[in-house]
DNA sequence: AATGAATGAGTTTTCATTCAT
DNA sequence: TATGAATGAAAACTCATTCAT
């Protein structure tokens, strides 16, 4: 790995480039795995898709659970790489929380195939999450990231109710998540064109409202009616 | 034949009776699809739990995938007669809402395989809803009874903001939804037992909470601040 | 039967009449072994065809392959009858002989089904002909009926060659049968639309003209050459 | 690998011969396809047969039908191999009509499997040659080398009637395979044991002079008469 | 005489995985 | 590292036949 770990691209090339091979492989498997589950994809379709010998999946991962493993984990990973690439210390609270929202909102919508492994890793009682312990600790940073940002909104006094930074999390994640997890029964049952841009993006203002005007006015306001 | 003639099932009796054989293979069958999904699902499990031979499976239903279809129609019929045996129309807006919600959150609370049921059938792309008109023609309804609370509340001066009754069902069904869809990898993510009682009915009381500030607040409020 | 016999349609009508019913049943068979074989005709099919329900096919015929020996038996009573009523002995030997072979070449054109029935049965060996002595005994009289026409045509010196009967029903057959017992796979092979009326008229006169020509010179005719 | 690299099988050798293998699973399926037709014939008995796993023949052919397609592809080039061995144009075309005549009928006797091939894919209606245009080539040749041999014949002035040389392999065909294709509910029928090789060679005997008679007499000779 | 319900034993096909090189 | 060949176990589905009425 180290004697050929670059370039190097030698008479035969791109072949014997182990990483990558890794890689391609790991995407495949997304791939079906978004599509088909866990039960219901295929090895010979993800070796085929990564145009790889069968045996070569066995050879890096062991068996196909394990590969839907390595796959659920880097789904998470990913997903929490672009939540702390927010950057959202830098700014006033009222414009972070919208910004978290927003991008909670576009996460799903530009990695469907995220909601569909998590639904599925759900069916499995999330089994394949009890050997990584890396997707729990990166968890923690993000229930602080969010719970800096509520203390500041408090502070400026622009959010007036005190919340969980792990319930809010969910409220945030409920509302974006669906849309995109239901978005094909829905769209059958109330037979309406959910994945129309236009419905997206008008979906998106009404969650960001949502959870702002959640956060902006005490609980007293209801009870006072 | 003239004695035994009308259902009095004596001792040994519940033999011949299809109507029951029939509706215990869609219990098995709506078991086996919700833990395993239809691709995971066993013929075989599934007729052992009904405790009927297998080609008694193929006859009533065609194929695993016809049966599947109409496990999933049954389970949307049921879930609409909950809500329409709700009666909203008898009472104040606000309750009505607030009984509506909390509905919501309890029928997928007790549930769960409704939950695995609709999130497999996501998977394939709602492609099983196909067939079922019943399912879309009931959701129409559920429609006009949210519109209608809704126009009682906006009269009744307790909700202000204008809501499209659509809209504001996928806001429902997304809180109490995803919880229960959720509840695996979220607990594993952040370490939390959310399948305590306690942890359940402190988040369905935030739900009820976000959806009536969001209808009892008009847009302008968060502007203003 | 003899009580029942004849029409008496009570208020109920065309049904409970057991001797109709056999009949759709064998006619329904018929079809369904012609077309896929005794292997491949399935009881359902049959059934269904005849419109009846399936244990009654149990309650008149035992099972499958006793249905299929009826099937056969009859295709072959059917055939002799029509070569019997030819009354080849009236006309000259020449005539009769062409009368034969036409409508041996006819036979076989209208009842295509009779061909795979016979096909399907040589390739049990004729295994199902076991039983019926009537088939056999049947074709005797043929055998004789084709000596006489032969006997006459040598006495009126129109036919030059002796011939086993036996040996020109082989001939006849093999020159009628073998078209349309192998139209399918011909007519790919030389891409031809054998099928077409003018290419089975072609064939007919063909035939007829090899089998008299045969007749009809003498062994040395050829040697001689 | 350097040592055995070459095909020296040593003593207990002969594995990993995938070629072989196909050949094999292709000859075992010949003869179950010949037996028992494409719907009577078990995919078990054939693996039996050539020894191997059942999966290995859906490895390499995919399945049942497909299998059956190839084997059949297969009997008519092996047909059309012998009959391109006969170099007929070496010969004067008596002696090459009469050789090919023999050999058509050698090739059904000793090919029996061939008959029932072809009568199981004619009741299949000839779906499975759709696929292959080999077929249809090879027996473009075989028209052509017919039509010569029919043409050096006339030139000779050792036959008289003009023929189609599709329709004269059709006469030599009819006579042939007939005898054999039907060779079981005929021996039934006339009570004879028609696979005699007494009978057989007197057939065959019959068969030339038939076909030869036909050739060397000019339509007028019967007419005249 | 007639029927709908039910079944056991197969039959094709699939699938993850391992072998041999 | 990489691959084509091979496999056992299971899965969906079929089918002739019988049961109970």
């Amino acid at each position: 790995m180290t004697i050929q770990s670059n370039p190097k691209p030698t008479s035969e090339a791109r072949k014997r480039d182990p990483e990558k091979r890794r890689r391609e492989l790991l995407l495949a498997a997304r791939h079906e795995f978004a599509e088909h589950g866990l039960s219901g994809a295929r090895v010979d379709d993800i070796v085929n898709r990564a145009g790889v010998n069968k045996q070569l999946m066995y050879y890096y991962f062991g068996d196909k659970e394990s590969l839907y493993e390595k796959v659920l984990e880097q789904a998470y990973i990913d997903k929490r790489k672009g939540e702390d690439d927010l950057e959202l210390s830098a700014m006033p609270a009222r414009d972070a929380m919208e910004k978290f929202i927003g991008y909670s909102f576009e996460f799903v919508r530009q990695n469907r195939e995220f909601v569909s492994l998590v639904n599925d890793e759900n069916l499995h009682l999330a089994r394949h999450l009890e050997g990584s312990s890396v997707v729990q600790k990166r968890h923690v940073t993000l229930e602080k990231v969010i719970g800096d940002v509520l203390e500041r909104g408090y502070a400026e006094g622009v959010f007036k109710r005190r919340v969980d930074p792990v319930d809010l999390y969910f409220t945030i994640s409920s509302l974006s998540y669906f849309y995109f997890s239901n978005i094909h029964t829905m769209s059958k049952i109330f037979n309406r064109d959910l994945s129309a841009k236009k419905a997206i993006n008008k979906r998106r203002g009404e969650i960001i409202a949502i959870v702002l005007s959640y956060l902006m006015h005490a609980p007293e306001d209801i009870d006072q009616v």
